[in-house]
DNA sequence: ATGGTGGCGCGGCCA
């Protein structure tokens, strides 16, 4: 079995301890993470190594970040959506074998209507023609990360009160949608799930103690791949810990099975 | 409640 994750950290500095007990209680063969907010030469390789770990990064000193932690060694091959200059260190693909691992920190928008969310829509449109080209070629896709978008209302503790708002916005649910049309699948709902799960809530007004929260961290497999996942799930434990991310990790297990995917 | 909390880095931005 294949296991695979997305964390937002919110600070790798401050949240090495709990990635570090997270990785030896789960072992994880690929765990990709957001908002690192390190440069590259201040990413703590040895702290992950000595957890068994190979490190790929794209870091960006306060703010972005990300890296794909990995049990054997992939192969990073971009760094950035291709042809899409963007300063800001979002995106980290690694090949394993015939699977590209995506990880993606999709920009949060801050306001719609927002030169931020003219940005966020942007660089989803790029986002997409890359994704679909990718497929097109016959690649097979595991594309997770912060997608800050929540997919539909029950994604969403009070659809009500968010409605219109930035994560739920019409124009940002049509560019996921145009990511699932391309031929991805939201592994998270391939399996019966609790109401009420989700991945962010915010560090304000006890939220997280009122499941106040929304699901925007997600783990997309093209459609072959998806055949093959066996789990989905979030694990809310490292949010009740003490200074935690304000995000959860997403779980997904996949069988991998066939010689396209033999990961040496 | 146009607030609230947290990270970065030391004032103000970002989420």
């Amino acid at each position: 079995m294949f296991k695979i994750a997305t964390w937002n950290v919110n600070s790798l500095r401050v949240r090495l301890e709990h990635v570090r007990q997270w990785l030896a209680a789960e072992q994880p063969d690929v765990l990709a993470l957001q908002e690192t907010k390190l440069p590259d030469e201040a990413f703590p390789r040895q702290a992950i190594e000595e957890a068994g770990y190979q490190a790929a990064f794209a870091g960006q000193r306060t703010y972005n970040g990300v890296a794909v932690l990995s049990r054997r060694t992939g192969t990073p091959f971009a760094d950035e959506i291709p042809g899409f200059r963007d300063p800001q260190r979002r995106v980290l693909a690694v090949r394993f074998g015939a699977v590209d691992v995506i990880n993606l920190y999709v920009p949060n928008g801050s306001q719609v209507g927002s030169d931020k969310y003219a940005y966020k829509l942007e660089w989803l449109r790029a986002l997409h023609a890359w994704i679909a080209e990718l497929l097109q070629s016959g690649r097979h896709l595991l594309v997770l990360g912060d997608f800050n978008i929540a997919p539909e209302d029950r994604d969403v503790h009070d659809p009500l009160a968010w409605e219109g708002q930035v994560l739920v916005s019409p124009a940002e649910r049509a560019a996921l949608g145009k990511l699932i049309e391309a031929g991805l699948v939201d592994c998270f709902r391939l399996f019966e799930q609790a109401d009420g799960c989700y991945s962010w809530w915010d560090y304000r007004a006890r939220a997280f103690r009122r499941n106040h929260g929304v699901r925007i961290d997600l783990l997309l497999a093209d459609r072959t791949l998806a055949k093959q996942c066996k789990t989905c799930r979030i694990d809310v434990g490292p949010r009740k810990l003490q200074q935690p991310s304000d995000h959860a990790p997403v779980i997904g297990e996949f069988a991998l099975q066939g010689t396209d995917f033999a990961l040496s």
